[in-house]
DNA sequence: CGGCGGGCAATG
DNA sequence: CATTGCCCGCCG
């Protein structure tokens, strides 16, 4: 979409401000959504991140609404950049959520958070167990929280060769990231993962740490 | 063990 | 298209 510096939607993010991104990025599309905010990269066909602002209001919200489980192929972008339902059928990886739909606080951020856009081919084992413990850690974090929590979760594609699923090409990460920012606290922590079944390291990296290997400067202009 | 949240595929 | 049943991993 046009709506290359999120605009319509900077709620998401701390401080009103996207993420600083390095040079020579192209192919990339902002997309707005109710609960989270996505830039989208058409090379990968998956998010480069995913920004949620999370508190516990909205947490407590989100234990009412049902999951819907309708995955979508995202019409706002461009036929030629999207991932298709297809690409991920038969593929052996998971469709797996960024900004979980259990965070979701209404019907339709729900509904939302099952647009491709929003999904990286993701290792079964792996998003049904570790992943799946570092989502509900975040919930229980933010339930317990002062005030809004900021959350960025996407992939990283660090392997010398990335694979790729579907007629579409969408590329398999070889990892997975969550960065929470508390502004109460100041404090910022990021989970680190290989997309891959089995035992991962469970503590967390720092954000210093997570600039480094992503080079996304995520809370530039934040406290 | 059951429940939950993350998914999948077959069936009408 | 929605419904149904199933798998996975983790926790209390």
């Amino acid at each position: 979409m046009g709506d290359a510096d999120f605009a319509g939607c900077r709620e998401h993010f701390p401080n009103g401000q996207p993420p600083a991104l390095p040079a020579g990025l192209t192919g990339l599309h902002a997309l707005c959504f109710d609960a989270f905010a996505v830039l989208y990269s058409s090379e990968t066909r998956t998010p480069v991140y995913v920004a949620q602002r999370l508190n516990r209001a909205s947490l407590q919200a989100a234990r009412a609404v049902g999951r819907s489980d309708h995955f979508y192929a995202e019409a706002r972008l461009p036929a030629s950049a999207r991932a298709q339902l297809e690409d991920y059928r038969g593929s052996g990886y998971a469709r797996g959520h960024m900004a979980p739909a259990a965070d979701m606080p209404t019907e339709a951020a729900m509904a939302q958070s099952f647009s491709l856009a929003n999904m990286v081919p993701q290792d079964m084992g792996h998003n049904s167990g570790p992943w799946n413990r570092i989502e509900q850690d975040t919930r229980q974090y933010v339930m317990r929280a002062r005030g809004d929590v900021y959350v960025f979760t996407g992939p990283a594609y660090l392997a010398a060769r990335t694979s790729r699923i579907g007629d579409s090409g969408v590329a398999v990460p070889s990892h997975l990231f969550k960065l929470v920012h508390d502004p109460a606290t100041g404090r910022a922590w990021a989970h680190w993962h290989q997309n891959q079944a089995g035992p991962q390291a469970m503590k967390p990296i720092s954000e210093e740490a997570l600039v480094q290997k992503l080079g996304i400067d995520f809370l530039h202009g934040a406290d």
